[in-house]
DNA sequence: GTTGAAAAACGCGGAGT
DNA sequence: ACTCCGCGTTTTTCAAC
């Protein structure tokens, strides 16, 4: 179910074009691939069937949306029951301000990015992370610039 | 041209949509807002043209092209001038492993999220983010779990 | 803002090489 | 597996309200 999967060259170059403009008619890939548009219509469609790509979405600006202020938040935790990851989960897939999530190994237990149009807002998010979750240790580091934000990923290692 | 916009129920709710799927049909997201097809295309076309919407994007599976591994890299640096920093800026642009760049504050200068197959991937990364920038301290930290991603910000805070 | 409708573009699929 | 071609849908634009 989620395994890498077999792709060729036409693939990956159509992936490039769609990860950047999922917008592209049919027939301007083709093109770009090399290919006529049914084709190249059905390794899209055997794409999204094998789950390569998994959705289309629109991007929204950040600062047209008030939310310019990017926050990473280390977590360390005290408890590590399987019950206590489960809610501390849950609050997260809650709050819509947390965009990332992510459990790591090292010193820190768990990373989260968080966008928040300003700091007082951020204290509001903060807040209802620990209200419930019992955490040992919260940093949280301000981003003063994105410097850079794509998603599209590198395809140079698909299989 | 970055600055906040103004945005009623109706274009947060519209945003809201295509921020999860903008493959739906024009019909179906008229409804859903209830305005009929012209409006709503118009809307949808207003808040690209302002530059909300930034741009369409497939999402592509991070397992099945083989990028499962990803990693967070903070970055010291000993040099804080302008030359080094476009240098270093010019370099994780270049690599398209590195999918997001942060300047931070407080005691990381720079924070990276980089996606790879491998450990032994990374160190390729690693390699090539360190040779000509000169780095004073950097920080590679391997994320063990993604729990959460998304590119659907919050609009509760749209102006 | 609405409806309706028409033009153009595009997705989608069949038939054939 | 691809090209060619056409049907059906959807987008996009245009009226008039």
């Amino acid at each position: 179910m989620n395994a890498a999967i077999s792709l060729d060259t036409i693939d990956r170059r159509l992936l490039e074009l769609v990860q950047e403009d999922a917008t592209t008619p049919l027939a301007q890939l083709a093109e770009a691939v090399g290919l006529s548009s049914t084709p190249c219509w059905r390794r899209l469609q055997r794409l999204k069937e094998a789950g390569v790509i998994t959705r289309q979405v629109a991007l929204v600006d950040a600062e047209r949306v008030n939310v310019g202020v990017t926050v990473i938040v280390s977590v360390r935790t005290a408890v590590h029951t399987e019950e206590w990851f489960e809610r501390f989960r849950a609050t997260c897939e809650a709050i819509p301000e947390v965009v990332e999530f992510y459990r790591m190994s090292g010193d820190v237990d768990y990373l989260l990015r968080v966008v928040v149009p300003d700091i007082k807002a951020y204290d509001a998010v903060y807040k209802r992370l620990i209200a419930g979750t019992n955490l040992h240790d919260v940093s949280s580091s301000f981003a003063m610039e994105q410097l850079k934000y794509t998603t599209a990923l590198p395809l140079k290692y698909a299989l």
